[in-house]
RNA sequence: GGUCCGUUCGUCUAGGGGUUAGGACACCAGAUUUUCAUUCUGGUAACAGGGGUUCGAUUCCCCUACGGACUACCA
């Protein structure tokens, strides 16, 4: 099937709300082939039901796949030779194609109102049958260009009554169906339905649009969600009606991504339940003025989330699990494409995160770090940032967590840690503190080595174990238990901070 | 309910007729560290159940259970 040619693969997102990370996920996926096959990438828009548009959100997808590294290269956003892209904007071709369907006898015209759509359903589930299909069966009691006289289905047509077109599903055929994850799907179209194809608006449905435009836009792969599995065999029999087989594109069925925990899939409240993002970049519904919070605005790196998201349902068959863009693209093979869901792991997701982090060279971490200083309002120099920066970042895991946890190295301590004051503010600390401070005065330049050597002699003056008094140090300067190399981290603050810090912590605390 | 898809540590997964069932996240313990983090070492922890096939099944087949998707003039 289609060799020789290059591939030609398409993200096909409807624009109803922002990009879902499952969504992400297939983008990539559809992204790594295409890349590596030397293959063409396109983004179609498939925005038929005009009434769930959502303003922003064709944007917001291609915003939050540019932020992922995701490329396209044909699309609604840059153009290409096989548009328009959005099939809003081709609305007129449909029309020809489903009507061809009907001369061809493969579907036909249906006039049924909702009301009496209802009424079926009604009676049938009345009559016990649980899930009421419009189908070979049914039809025939319906108001259709099959089951009603020719001349009153031209005089409807004439009249311009309201119709849709619907797919003449087979009674009783045995259809197989090849996914290239899953192997062969076997299903029997009498558990199908005469799907509408063609709507009484004047769009076509899903389906059908999806099938042309596959069509008219080369399509070689189709991968998308397990959701359209089910839907799978109709498109193939669309195809088929069309007399399209012969080009049909290959089918790909990514396993769904699962909640955290409890049963079901993955949903935007199980990021608002946690308190963590849960959309690529942050999303503003336009209805509701409501804000999610996004990776890209959390601190997040686009690197480590496509890591991540790359082996939710994929893996390379070893033991390696860090991967660049462009590894990916070298190693992704649907074959290692995993059959059942994966859970969403917030926390592998942050350790994803805390791996990139560290690679990231202090001064670059200064930079990404800067406007959060700025928003803080602290008045700092770039070299002390990336020192900052050189001494926290193992400590991190989002850039995100440096305001909050580098807040000492911009002001003297908000508060002071009760436990540690419990534990080790006790005579003599406040007055070896004190004459600390002194001895720091008559420092000129005071390095780590200089801190740690009068440190020192105070510890030997008043008798004590250099241990005993560390822990008091660090309260003193940063009032919390925990930071990095205590004389590094005094000698960064500098001789006139650490001996004010010193001053303050013994007339906050007392003399103990 | 029906159809389809699935089921290896809590999670992501490797593996595959004979293995001490491997790795990673998380968790726990120890070492290191003034401390937190890091790092290092170690540990707890899995083949859903039942039938086959086979000398042998976690691996192949069937059934059951469980989970999921679909079941709209939504995609």
């Amino acid at each position: 099937m289609n060799q020789g040619t290059p591939p030609r693969l398409r993200f096909a997102p409807s624009p109803t709300g922002p990009l879902h990370p499952g969504g992400v996920r297939t983008a990539l996926f559809n992204y790594l082939l295409a890349r590596q096959t030397g293959g063409t990438f396109v983004l179609r828009i498939e925005d038929t039901d005009q009434n769930r548009f959502v303003e922003g959100a064709e944007q917001f997808i291609i915003d939050s796949l540019a932020w992922c590294g995701i490329k396209f290269d044909e699309g609604v956003h840059m153009g290409g030779p096989y548009g328009p892209y959005r099939q809003s904007e081709r609305k007129s071709m449909y029309r020809q194609y489903a009507t061809e369907l009907v001369e061809k006898g493969a579907a036909y015209y249906a006039f049924d109102t909702e009301q009496e759509l209802d009424e079926m359903r009604d009676r049938m589930k009345a009559s016990g049958t649980a899930s009421p299909q419009y189908n070979s069966i049914t039809r025939v009691n319906m108001k259709n260009s099959l089951s009603l006289p020719a001349d009153e289905v031209r005089r409807r047509l004439g009249a311009g009554d309201p119709y849709v077109i619907r797919f003449r599903m087979p009674r009783n055929e045995e259809l197989r169906v090849q996914d290239v994850i899953r192997g062969w799907v076997v299903v029997n179209t009498a558990q199908l339905d005469d799907k509408v194809l063609f709507k009484s608006d004047g769009m076509p449905t899903y389906h059908l649009a999806n099938v042309v435009d596959d069509k008219l836009m080369r399509i070689t792969h189709v991968i998308r969600g397990e959701e359209w599995l089910p839907s799978t065999p109709l498109h193939v029999l669309l195809y088929r009606a069309f007399g399209w087989e012969d080009s049909m594109p290959q089918f790909a069925h990514l396993p769904l991504l699962l909640k955290p925990d409890g049963d079901g899939k993955l949903s935007k409240r199980d990021g608002d339940r946690l308190g963590l993002p849960f959309y690529a970049i942050s999303w503003t519904n336009p209805e509701t003025g409501e804000t999610t919070a996004g990776y890209r605005e959390a601190g997040y790196f686009p690197n480590a989330y496509v890591n991540f998201l790359a082996l939710l349902g994929w893996n390379p068959g070893d033991n390696r699990e860090m991967f660049t863009m462009e590894e990916l693209v070298q190693l992704f093979s649907l074959e290692r494409v995993n059959k059942h869901g994966a859970r969403y792991d917030f926390q592998k997701l942050a350790w994803f995160n805390q791996q990139y982090l560290r690679k990231i060279a202090p001064a670059d971490l200064a930079l990404m770090v800067r406007p959060q200083v700025e928003a803080a309002g602290w008045q700092t120099t770039s070299g002390f940032l990336e020192e900052v920066c050189r001494l926290m970042r193992e400590r991190l895991t989002l850039v995100g967590d440096f305001s909050n946890m580098c807040i000492y190295f911009f002001e003297f301590p908000r508060q002071y840690d009760p436990e540690v004051v419990e534990k080790r503010w006790k005579s003599p600390v406040p007055s070896c503190f004190l004459s600390l401070a002194d001895a720091l005065e008559r420092v000129d330049a005071m390095g780590a080595g200089e801190l740690e050597s009068v440190f020192e002699s105070i510890v030997v003056a008043a008798g004590l174990k250099q241990g005993q008094l560390m822990q008091a140090f660090r309260l003193a300067l940063s009032g919390e238990v925990g930071g990095p190399a205590l004389f590094e981290m005094g000698a960064l603050l500098g001789r006139d901070s650490v001996v004010a810090r010193l001053r303050r912590a013994v007339e906050m605390l007392g003399h103990g």
